[in-house]
RNA sequence: GGGUGCGUAGCUCAGGUGGAUAGAGCAACUGCCUUCUAAGCAGUCGGUCACAGGUUCGAGUCCUGUCGCACCCGCCA
């Protein structure tokens, strides 16, 4: 079903043409919602935009293209307001229509894209070893979140996680499981190695007090990329605790099961040939003893080309080879078309940097897109990066703790008030589901890009921009199927939906609107636009529920008020999926 | 020093391709429960869009400069 705004973009586009003719068929019809519900239900701006070309006055050109548009199946007559704008309202009876379309389908009429494409959304990339901490916190929601939509509109996703298990680091580890659990070498038992920062954090104490250790460390780091037995196996024990560690946590978080870990370990063996091809194409230079590509528009301290170090003057690689092997990879074997790196800002230098290395390198063309979906940092409510008292990165095993343990209190709080009775296993799934709910939600609504404020008690909030308002809304409709015995699946398709109220004119325009929100999502990986549309979803539906009577409704109010009151929750449950966050019946 | 980004209501934040009177939520205040969960709804209050110029019929949005904040800047990832 094509969106009421893809409808009159091409109306728009159309009577262009036909009134002032085929130069203007690549004009774009400049259609977006109204500025304000006064004006109507969309408005286009192009006759502003057309004076210079034209040589006519704005208001001219806005009543040529009313003249030529043929919109009356689904909108009002066009009218023309201020200097040229152009505004449309939907015909009430149309939205019936519409809705009565969507009612019987899964997708609520959001159809696949065209031409899918293979993307890979590469997160949440943890390193191994270290427990995953809040700044893993908005890769994993956005990516999870922006892999979700891309599949559901039709794209092959492949969810690759970049996990940080090769390099120096792991010198340190090896010798340190080889000194305390030797034993962890010899037996196939599995080892209680105990909680991972506490092994990372005697395993670096280790490395800063002892000379020796160190020396053993850089030893193991030798022995590992020459593919020693035994330091193989040391590092596979490391690597799959991790790996255990981490899946309880993306369990908790409800992260996608698809998620593929493919760490850097596996682009190890392509280093050299990177180099060399790197070197094949010319753009190799030495420098200090490093081999590296000078960049273009980049420059150091001293106000020269500042170069990207693709092998170490030790002979040794560094993260930025692997990410180049990865691209080439992901291009040649994979054969991606698109790449998404939901990554922190402080890194854009990075990414900008290997993105034009494998454009020099004639890796990524005009057919890929690589896309660093940059994120800002989570900050403490005194606005300071996020941190324990003692200063150390909060683990994200504790935030998300903290989270369902707060949600559960709010809970027990209400059922006292209310003097409600439930058992156990309800509390602890409504715990879960909104303290989960709270944390990805306030994070996926606010923009990607900026820095932004985690306040438990802010998220956890009944009411606002919230994930808690939202799960309400979904659960007042379930009431009304509970309290009215109401199959909502068995609502007839022959229903007849009757607009007559504003509140339920306004909502009915809304839940069409759901499309338009995710091809906005798809093109700008922007999730706050989505969480904005069921915001506003929610409330429209608040204010529908509170001014129309449902149940108590005569026929056939009633049963048009129901299918109204389910595309609501089915809307916000799909979108809410989406979102990578699940829906309560009752909470 | 160079680079990148940010600065919008008391607080937390939206503001799409430049477009109509700059929007939400929270907080504060005022109403609305014999009626599907009031975890709600209706309303009031609150703005020099950091500052100064410029481009434009039109600037929170584009350009230049200034101030403030954050992040990044050769062999860590």
């Amino acid at each position: 079903m094509q969106s009421l705004l893809e409808q009159l973009k091409k109306s728009v586009s159309e009577a262009l043409v036909s009134a002032f003719g085929t130069e203007l068929t690549s004009s774009a019809p400049l259609v977006v919602p109204a500025s304000n519900p006064k004006f109507g239900d969309y408005q286009s701006n192009v006759a502003l935009s057309l004076p210079k070309k034209l040589k006519i006055a704005p208001r001219s050109i806005a009543e040529k293209i009313v003249e030529n548009l043929k919109v009356d199946n689904f909108c009002e007559t066009p009218t023309i307001a201020g200097p040229g704008f152009i505004n449309f309202t939907i015909k009430p009876t149309y939205l019936a229509t519409q809705l009565t379309t969507i009612q019987t389908d899964n997708r609520l009429g959001i159809e696949p894209v065209r031409s899918p494409q293979r993307i890979i959304v590469d997160y949440p990339s943890p390193n191994v070893a270290k427990e995953m901490h809040v700044g893993h916190l908005r890769s994993a929601i956005i990516g999870d979140c922006l892999a979700r939509i891309l599949e559901f509109v039709g794209h092959d996703v492949l969810r690759i996680s970049h996990i940080g298990d090769w390099g120096t680091p792991f010198g340190m580890l090896i010798a340190y499981l080889k000194e305390a659990y030797p034993e962890a070498l010899t037996t196939t038992e599995e080892l209680n190695l105990g909680e991972l920062s506490t092994f990372y954090r005697q395993a670096k104490k280790r490395f800063d007090e002892d000379e020796n250790f160190r020396e053993a460390a850089r030893l193991s780091v030798v022995q590992l990329q020459a593919g020693d037995r035994e330091t193989l196996l040391a590092w596979k024990i490391v690597c799959e605790l991790s790996s255990r560690s981490y899946q309880k946590i993306y369990d908790l978080m409800g992260l996608s099961p698809e998620i593929e870990a493919r760490g850097e370990s596996f682009y190890n063996p392509f280093l050299p040939e990177i180099v060399t091809e790197l070197e094949k194409l010319g753009l190799l230079e030495e420098s200090d003893g490093a081999k590296c590509v000078f960049l273009e528009d980049f420059t150091n301290r001293e106000g020269e080309p500042l170069p990207l170090i693709v092998q170490k003057s030790d002979g040794g690689y560094n993260y930025a080879t692997t990410d180049l092997a990865a691209i080439r990879y992901r291009v040649n074997v994979d054969k991606v078309q698109q790449v998404i790196y939901p990554v922190g800002s402080e890194q854009r230098s990075h990414f900008a940097q290997i993105f034009q290395v494998g454009k020099r390198a004639g890796w990524i063309t005009e057919n890929h897109q690589f896309i660093h979906a940059y994120f800002g940092l989570v900050l403490g409510e005194d606005g300071t990066k996020l941190k324990t008292r003692s200063g150390e990165a909060i683990k994200l095993k504790e935030l998300l703790d903290k989270a369902i343990t707060l949600a559960r209190k709010d809970l027990e709080t209400r059922l006292q008030q209310e003097e409600r009775e439930e058992t156990e296993e309800f509390i602890d799934r409504v715990s879960q589901v909104v303290g989960i709910s709270a944390v990805k939600y306030a994070d996926l609504s606010q923009n990607r890009t900026s820095d932004y404020k985690f306040s438990y008690q802010k998220m956890l909030a009944l009411q606002g921009n919230t994930a808690p308002y939202l799960l309400y809304a979904y659960v007042r409709v379930q009431g009304i199927s509970r309290k009215g015995n109401i199959d909502f699946t068995k609502l007839t398709t022959d229903t007849q939906i009757l607009l007559q109220e504003a509140t339920e004119i306004t909502l009915a325009k809304h839940i069409l609107q759901l499309g338009e929100v995710i091809t906005e999502v798809e093109k700008d990986l922007l999730p706050n636009r989505l969480c904005q549309y069921l915001f506003e979803l929610s409330q429209k539906f608040n204010q529908f529920y509170d001014r129309c009577p449902i149940l108590q409704a005569d026929e056939p109010s009633r049963t048009s008020r129901l299918v109204l009151a389910d595309l609501t929750a089915r809307t916000i449950k799909l979108g809410l999926s989406l979102l990578g966050i699940s829906v309560i019946e009752r909470m």
